[in-house]
DNA sequence: TATTAGCACTGTTACTTGTGGAGTGCTAAC
DNA sequence: GTTAGCACTCCACAAGTAACAGTGCTAATA
């Protein structure tokens, strides 16, 4: 593909996004100011569409980027957008929270990228195999009430609560500690399986009654972190993709299906950032739509995936960026508090 | 209003909120058997049109409902709806699970009602200022991270974390333990206010450093306690009323705004069941929309309160029976659960 | 050989017109 | 008080038309 045609396609592709009308060969030369006929642009458009980098949506329209066209814009076209100054205060600010448990900061993180980028945007926190049990503390509350707390590696702490019929005693508590420490410390925040749950039983003469309930509300807490954030569901509503109502229900719904949106963000791949764009997505029910997704970590650790969904026609140049810089963001951010344990007051 | 009148007008409810079309005279002698002619029939719904119960859509539609007529149905005509065997069970299962914390109780009542009745169902949790602070109870994890916990009367549990940047003592936590328990148990959860927060700063001589954090932690987990729980967004969108891209769109747009779904769910007067019809919502953003909510009690404690949304056409009566039903449940379910402490097995 | 002016052609959108049908309101008879 | 009968209204849908935006192709041009 020459220069030329990158250029035109380029140039198709920003304004398709920007106006999301089909694209003329008048309007190319006239907006973006190329220095030959629209004639020649449409020789061009024509060779471009035969390639599968354009469409049309009948004989004599104008033209609309293709799956493939995509591709290619984020693959090679698209330039940086930048952060505007503005928004780059406004993430400070709302980063600059202090942040003690991870749903916090999934949900700060999550909300901010719905309003800079305007587009529904997604997010899990991090899958607990991926966490390392760095410490289980137990602590009774009154006399029949045992909290578990779970901390882990990542400096975060899942807390959980166990009713009881009968009074636990604090020597009990003592054994408790022990036991599940000396079987899960350093151990991957894995639900507990049944053999291990055997080998705890068979190490403890307390009634089953009193360790029971507790594998249980271990087990819904790890599970229960698959869950899933959802900010700005309403503002897609105004793009034009959405005027036709299939679109529309397809878009709730699927947003509906927890499960899809797991799946689907846990599906990323281990790059920063991951785009697929309608057929590329590995769900059908989202071939209308594109998904960005990240991944955002601390060195090495993962504290969740954050995604956006939009129409294919998305502004991916934007939302691309945003999450770059909201990326590096929170990996500065948390590396300075778990190193320094200071409170993060951005430096102007 | 006589009761062939109301038998009419009932049976032009019954007949619209099954079909979602405009009533006329002729199908509802013949779908309900009544024994006049479909003129009679028109004479008489004239009359109910010129009472304002019923209205048209253009000069030769048939009949649809007006406001003030679903209102005079659920006031007057509706006839209580049976939970079927099926759904009885159903939603006994789904209850049975042991619950310890407020939010899954919550979640899974929520998501009962959505399921059975097809409707979008939102919930939040009980207000803070309804509940009693039973005891304050602070936990050091590691030597840098402290949990409060707090427990309310109800039995539930509400904990936060605060990381410092230099050690706590365990002496210093006895101290904390006292200061804050001796302050506000017996209290109602309300925020901290400023002459608190000042007597209790003067009250200890700890740095600052420590026990701001401790109020803002407190105070953001109090507040944040107002969180919506949102279930079947997407089933709404099968309904014909959403055929109308308008209402769609502000149907999507109404429950991506936490404010205004707060505002309506905490407006509910004090009775088991709210009806809000179409303009009879406060929030005019609602003016095209049904409400009914239920807060939910164990004795005279408040556990939150649940609501679902729906076109005017709601199935009225199958949502209020379920929710009678469930509220019912709830209450039974709770109170052997904490007089008796036991596993609510629900005899067959 | 690459570019471009010119023009026929195509499909879209918006507007009009016409027709069948569902349902009402009214009148007059029962 | 009830009802058969009928004129009337309005809608929903189909078909036709006109304006127009934009293309593809041809032939002329640099």
């Amino acid at each position: 593909m020459d220069d030329r045609k990158k250029k035109i396609l380029q140039a198709v592709i920003d304004e398709y996004i920007n106006t999301a009308e089909p694209v003329s060969s008048g309007a190319l030369v006239k907006k973006y100011g190329l220095d030959y006929s629209s004639a020649t642009v449409r020789n061009e458009l024509a060779e471009l569409e035969s390639n599968g980098y354009l469409d049309k949506t009948h004989t004599s329209s104008g033209r609309v980027p293709s799956e493939k066209g995509y591709r290619f814009y984020v693959d090679e076209l698209m330039k940086d957008d930048n952060v505007s100054l503005e928004e780059i205060k406004y993430i400070q600010e709302k980063l600059s929270t202090k942040i003690n448990e991870i749903e916090d900061l999934t949900k700060i993180t999550t909300s901010t990228i719905s309003e800079i980028t305007h587009y529904t945007t997604i997010a899990i926190g991090p899958r607990p195999e991926t966490q390392i049990i760095e410490e289980i503390k137990f602590v009774l509350l009154g006399s029949r009430m045992l909290m578990v707390v779970i901390m882990t590696d990542n400096g975060l702490v899942k807390e959980t609560i166990i009713k009881y019929e009968k009074d636990i005693t604090q020597s009990q508590v003592e054994t408790l500690n022990n036991l599940f420490n000396s079987k899960l410390k350093g151990k991957p925040l894995n639900k507990i399986d049944k053999p291990m749950e055997e080998y705890i039983l068979s190490e403890i003469n307390y009634s089953i009654d009193v360790i029971k309930p507790i594998i249980e509300q271990i087990n819904k807490v790890i599970e229960q972190e698959e869950q899933v954030y959802y900010e700005g569901t309403g503002k897609s509503f105004d793009l034009p993709e959405f005027k036709s109502l299939e679109i529309a229900k397809n878009f709730v719904n699927v947003l509906d299906t927890k499960e899809l949106m797991l799946e689907m963000l846990n599906s990323g791949v281990a790059k920063d950032i991951n785009v697929y764009i309608g057929d590329e997505n590995e769900q059908k029910e989202l071939k209308d739509f594109s998904i960005v997704t990240f991944k955002h970590t601390v060195g090495d650790k993962e504290l969740g995936t954050i995604g956006i969904i939009g129409p294919k026609r998305m502004n991916y140049s934007k939302v691309i960026s945003v999450m770059k810089y909201i990326s590096k963001k929170l990996n500065n951010n948390l590396q300075t508090n778990q190193s320094q344990e200071n409170e993060t007051k951005d430096t102007k």
